[in-house]
RNA sequence: GGCGGAGUAGCUCAGUUGGUCAGAGCGCACGGCUCAUAUUCGUGAUGUCGGGGGUUCAAAUCCCUCCUCCGCUACCA
């Protein structure tokens, strides 16, 4: 079993942002995920260099398209690294092997008779470097204006085609075979609805600038990003050799893409594989935007949020963690400084981080540091054990379909009835009364601390290894093949300390 | 305008086919424990389930209508 998952590549006009990184870190989760479960996975991420706003940027620099972008590309690079992603490939789309396949997947669609050559014509904004509907304009003095008050002129442009009108049928016949190919639901609702109300053919290739990948036979034109862009996710993988081993392994992927640019993925992009004999993606998950304080993120309000800096406040896993449990993967979320203080401090300081302390010191000061496996279980340890099967179960079942959220909650419920376990079995009275029972119970919880640890692995990779090392596990091979419910093992605890401290 | 989604405790939200569906977490109040990172456990309060009307023995859950919010309605990315 394989699994490929990709981040869009990131544009290098700018420096990074929380919305980098929150895509990058969704992919991590699930890519090491599927590894736990014994997938042989692919991620993949990467920059998109090209285009017409990076050749201006570099222009204004004084310094030539390539020396800008390696400096921007650099910094989402060092990114995916200090958010602590493990990617198996970084691609830049100035790269020889990425222009070979683009340039070779535009061959092949106009082998395929997919490409024509024609004008596209329309109202042009120079100041917003984008073309308008009539109905989008105002008639000012006689004049097209557009919404912000831009003069449009009326723009003649060379330009080649691809047949998108052709794929109408057959993006509906796909998707309604396939209701589960774009998530969530109402994204494929809207996706769905876009494309029955009617496909044009789509111009990609532009004259007006030179910073792209050159059309094959005709230097005049650069491809349209979409076709650069996209065409990456095949690139990695070998294309355009897809009889590789890579190629046939891991394609098609799985796309985790903003809302933003939802519609180039699911209906332009499977469009264009299909049009070159390739089978579309297998699924493209639309996340949400984050707000700042609750105030929409923009640079001229000047509120964009660094991850660096939040990091650097309250913790690299702590982030992570906030990030895909205070919000239903999918929808808007708002990231506040108390928002993400208070859930670290409920979820991870007191549920789970006072559970692996509580029980940790206890067996130092009582067990001589080591425990026992037994199977000499009650019903109310059988309880908790049956308890931890099911949520397991949720877990997993919410993993697969992206509900990361959802599969963090289940974790955190398992603990909170762990907690509960604890005090109601009082190991600290049983010292006293029954050391055997004692015993019996510390294993159990055990069990469960490392079993959560492994399942939120993916979520806060180093904590749970600083957990998971402390009893004595194996970090270096954490997997779910080997997730019997309870260990076999005897267990001997390391000198514990809290792992999330309370944010104050 | 068209299509779609949503309006449930202070906050974030669960509520399958109408009948323990009035819930969870956080926050708040009180109490218990003291193994633990002043952590944990228990108990409790607050809601005319957006407004109005209707169907039904019974509706947050179905129908009608109105109000509010959000998304999509193609070529910057």
């Amino acid at each position: 079993m394989s699994f490929y998952i990709t981040t869009p590549i990131y544009y290098t006009n700018d420096v990074p942002h929380i919305g980098h990184a929150y895509t990058t870190i969704a992919c991590d989760i699930l890519a090491r995920y599927n590894k736990l479960l014994g997938k042989e996975v692919y991620f993949l991420t990467g920059t998109d260099e090209h285009g017409q706003k990076v050749e201006k940027s570099a222009k204004d620099a004084n310094v030539n398209p390539k020396e800008f972008v390696d400096k921007l590309s650099i910094n989402f690079k060092k990114l995916v690294l200090d958010l602590d992603c493990e990617i198996d490939d970084f691609i830049r789309t100035t790269e020889p092997r990425h222009i070979k396949a683009a340039q070779f997947l535009w061959n092949k669609l106009l082998e395929n008779d997919q490409i024509y050559l024609s004008n596209y014509e329309g109202w042009y904004s120079i100041r917003d470097e984008a073309f308008y509907l009539e109905n989008e304009l105002t008639k000012v003095d006689g004049k097209f204006k557009t919404k912000s008050g831009s003069s449009v002129e009326w723009v003649k442009e060379e330009s080649y085609f691809f047949k998108l009108s052709k794929w109408e049928d057959k993006l509906i016949q796909f998707y309604e075979n396939n209701p589960d190919a774009i998530s969530p639901k109402t994204r494929y609702n809207e996706v769905l609805s876009f494309i029955k109300g009617g496909l044009k053919d789509l111009s990609i290739s532009r004259t007006t600038f030179e910073w792209g990948v050159k059309v094959p036979n005709n230097n005049k034109h650069v491809m349209y990003v979409w076709i650069d862009a996209l065409c990456n996710y095949l690139t990695s993988i070998g294309y355009p050799d897809i009889n590789n081993d890579k190629f046939i392994k891991f394609w098609p992927a799985i796309h985790i893409v903003g809302k933003d640019i939802l519609r180039f993925h699911a209906v332009f992009w499977p469009a264009f594989l299909m049009a070159a004999d390739i089978d579309p993606p297998k699924k493209i998950y639309a996340h949400g935007w984050w707000t700042n304080e609750g105030q929409k993120i923009s640079k001229s309000i000047g509120n964009v949020i660094d991850p660096y800096e939040i990091i650097n406040e309250f913790g690299l896993d702590q982030f992570r963690y906030f990030l895909f449990r205070e919000v239903p993967f999918g929808n808007d979320g708002d990231f506040s400084k108390k928002s993400i203080a208070n859930r670290v401090n409920a979820d991870l300081s007191n549920n789970f981080g006072n559970l692996v302390q509580r029980i940790s010191t206890f067996i130092v000061k009582n067990c001589n540091s080591s425990i026992n496996p037994t199977n000499n279980l009650n019903n109310d340890d059988k309880e908790l054990i049956k308890n931890l099967d099911k949520k397991f179960n949720d877990y997993k079942n919410y993993m697969n379909n992206q509900q990361i959220d959802k599969s963090i909650k289940s974790v955190m419920e398992l603990l909170s009835l762990t907690n509960v376990y604890v005090d109601e079995q009082a190991p600290w009275s049983l010292k006293k009364t029954d050391k055997e029972r004692m015993q019996v119970v510390l294993f159990v919880v055990v069990n469960i601390i490392i079993k959560s640890s492994i399942m939120l692995f993916p979520i806060i990779p180093k904590s749970t290894k600083k957990i998971l090392s402390m009893f004595n596990m194996d970090i270096n091979n954490i997997n779910f093949n080997k997730f019997d419910l309870l260990i076999s093992k005897n267990i001997i605890i390391d000198s514990p300390s809290p792992i999330f401290p309370r944010i104050l």
